[in-house]
DNA sequence: TTTTATTTGTAAAGCTTTTTAACATTATAT
DNA sequence: ATATAATGTTAAAAAGCTTTACAAATAAAA
């Protein structure tokens, strides 16, 4: 897994492109630093990374703007810096394309734990037919969500919503972002609709449905699936 | 449209052959001729046709067969001839990929109008985000059906089918074909529920719902969205 | 052509799912 | 620690889907 992957920070801090630099090296990954958006664009063209970390707050560009100029061709992952109160860029930048984030100041436990996460995405194929998380089963040819090997009920609303978490394993899926997918762009102010629907899904699936291992809450960004119980 | 369009006739009867010749040269089209199926599938790989006559009687090879074989790599649209006693065969060769079907004996002018509307549907480009017949219109980014400019209100199973009927405009879609993309391959022997809810749409874009110009009943095969009132 | 059988259409009741609303709990910010 | 905002819970109301029974239309047979 970090078996020399290629990293790229684009941060203009230099303590904290230090910090990642030291973390990630002594981790076995190859890293490349750019302290501004240009420099990050140009590097990320010229020696393209397994996986870009990227801070929103450059002084040269807007993060945003960065991030949509990359994925206009970079489809490998990107996870994005932002500062606590910045909360609605987050959000933004998750709908943009991004595969994660991390809060500054951060752990750098966690940092790592974020990568390995996003690469291991990475190399797993997105075009099965059958998706496995936790000890849930969900084949998508027969429509069918096993727990333990027990076939679950499901309404087609709930079916649909596990289908679209479950594709997007480990990354945070924004309120928006899942109401657009499910019920249409004309949904996507209706968060109290996710509520009910999480509610019964975790009722379906979950041990405790009251403190949730598999669909987790990310307070006012959004919900994840976590594909392994850690 | 019939600008030197390259029709490909797969036929043992010399005389249908013969028929369908000069019916299709006299209206400039450009005809290739095969007798076997063995014929057939050398003559497309070696000047692909833009349509394919197949009759599905052949002496040397199953034309189900054959129609597979074909469609494993042409994409243009193939019409399939076949005697009234074989019903199950046209089914089968539809859920094959087959574009329409023609019933021998058949009309010319009936011969002509399908080769027209399964050439116009190959200029038309798939990937639109609106789709437009008769005074229908279909809004798939927003998720909105209009009929004369009046947006409909409709459900989301009734949505999706007249969805999967517009994609496939002037295509028959077999009953299983549908019940296996909207309600899932457990529901394929559900006809009742397409009943239901073709009679339902019906009443909301028909004119006169009890005598359907848009949504076309194929009596023990299944229905097709007619796009231009002929 | 008339009769029979099969397929398709219609309507409504019963059931399930979705939506709405009111309130409780938990998380976040001050 | 407290206030505010976000999320969770529950259940009633509304909407939608499924089932049933029967009618009409179409295709096949006599």
């Amino acid at each position: 897994m970090n078996n020399n992957s290629k990293i790229l920070i684009i941060d203009d801090e230099r303590q904290i492109r230090k910090l990642i630099v030291i973390t990630l090296e002594s981790n076995n990954f190859y890293v490349l630093e750019a302290a501004t958006a240009k420099e990050g664009l140009q590097m990320a063209a010229m020696h393209p990374p397994d996986l870009i970390i990227l801070d929103l707050g450059l002084p040269d560009e807007d993060g945003q703007s960065v991030l949509v100029k990359l994925r206009d061709w970079y489809i490998s992952p990107i996870i994005i810096l932002s500062v606590r109160d910045a909360e609605t860029d987050i959000i933004q930048a998750l709908d943009n394309g991004a595969n994660d984030y991390l809060v500054k100041p951060f752990r750098t436990g966690e940092l790592l734990a974020r990568i390995r996460n996003a690469l291991r995405n990475k190399f797993e194929s997105n075009n099965q037919s059958i998706i496995t998380f936790q000890n849930i089963t969900i084949d998508l040819v027969a429509r069918i969500v096993k727990k333990d090997n027990a076939v679950l009920k499901l309404t087609s609303t709930e079916y649909s919503l596990i289908t679209l978490l479950a594709r997007n394993e480990n990354k945070v899926l924004t309120h928006q972002f899942i109401l657009r997918e499910i019920w249409g762009p004309g949904y996507v102010e209706q968060s109290q609709y996710l509520r009910v629907f999480i509610a019964q899904i975790r009722k379906k699936i979950e041990e405790n449905p009251n403190q949730p291992k598999i669909i987790i809450t990310e307070s006012g960004i959004g919900y994840r699936l976590v594909g392994e119980d850690i």
